[in-house]
DNA sequence: TATTTTCTGTTGCAATTGCAACATTTTTTA
DNA sequence: TAAAAAATGTTGCAATTGCAACAGAAAATA
């Protein structure tokens, strides 16, 4: 899908979308009830976080180019903030869900393709959404592995796969202790299941 | 959000959206490579299940009214086919993406009033979905438990909730195993965290 | 290039969890 | 309403996991 069309778009028409930059460290937005934003990140790196009780800062999920954010995608409240912080130099397209809901009954071809691309956004992040839950789903460190694995495997159409990020982000996104982690990696590669050279993971199977 | 008007006008319009009933048991739809379905449970419940490699059968997701489901949400692989089971009587309307997002171009009406109404459904499931995770990612059961008792408590505006599924569901709900949240709750209970009545759970705190 | 920060890898130990196997109660179905 | 099925509740035990605390390698930054 290419974005690029849609912001040219945008320069020329009337809703109410912003194109903004945010540098480093600042803060995109913050998820509070009921103003329903959607974010669009044209370019960067952002994290969706939250302080908890503790002031632990909580990282909810990491946002990079394409993602689609918001506090329209989360059922939110008062009391636990929700804070969107650039990592990196960030293009972000900002809207509210309302203006494009209620002006696209107007048939106006500019918020009909909004909606449309809007649309496939959304259905990318469901997919990723969809994958995620079916692999915390697993019970175990073993299975979540292997079933993160399979599904890397078989979008390369390969056994062997290279992981998109480190193993600490992997520990994250299998929301596992990354120690345990390692140590089931490592169970992994001595019953002959992978090998493993750096990020670059082989099935054995 | 009221589907009927949506299933009124396709009575009288032009793409290819079925309206089907299926008999609990049946099959609604199945899941393979590249097909782009999209269906929406206007009545009755069904299951998304996956035969597992021991010939298991693993329940992923469950759909009551208004649920919107369909390969297009997921990244759906040759070898591990998924089912969409009746488990109630169903009315289920179905349809491609591709029909929509395509037609939608034409700048007709009906479509994008179609489109809009797709968008509200699919963004309720991503609030789901977020909250799901965001409960998942939890370390213990514990905390899974805590997470969406606060959840409830915040919708019902109330420190006293109501499950509004069986314990066994809410096992399921949380990928944990059943007895073991049996018992954690228990602990909660000693531990005058919460008190419990049946399906009625009370927040002390 | 020197220094700081992040990432990888490892281990012991205690706590949590899943599993299996029950009995009992409630709900559904014939 | 009787029988079958599903849900609740409980427990011991073994396996898995998180936690803490390291050391060394690699990457980022000044």
């Amino acid at each position: 899908m290419d974005i690029s069309n849609l912001v040219q778009d945008i320069a020329s028409n009337c809703i109410k979308v912003q194109k903004k930059t945010f540098l480093p460290g600042s803060v995109i937005t913050t998820y509070m009830e009921k103003r329903k934003q959607i974010c669009i990140l044209l370019e960067g790196r952002a994290e969706l976080i939250r302080y908890d009780l503790k002031g632990n800062k909580d990282i909810i999920e990491r946002f990079n180019k394409n993602a689609i954010f918001g506090e329209v995608f989360h059922h939110v409240n008062t009391n636990n903030e929700l804070f969107v912080l650039a990592t990196k130099k960030c293009e972000v397209l900002l809207f509210l869900y309302d203006d494009i809901r209620v002006k696209c009954r107007r048939n106006c071809s500019f918020h009909t393709s909004l909606v449309s691309n809007l649309l496939e956004l959304i259905l990318n992040n469901t997919i990723s959404q969809n994958t995620r839950i079916e692999i915390l789903s697993k019970r175990s460190i073993r299975e979540k592995l292997l079933s993160y694995f399979n599904i890397l495997s078989k979008k390369a159409y390969s056994k062997n796969i290279i992981l998109p990020f480190s193993l600490t982000s992997l520990a994250d996104y299998l929301s596992v202790d990354r120690s345990a982690m390692m140590r089931e990696i490592k169970n992994l590669i001595d019953d002959g299941i992978i090998s493993k050279d750096g990020n670059k993971i082989k099935l054995l199977y």
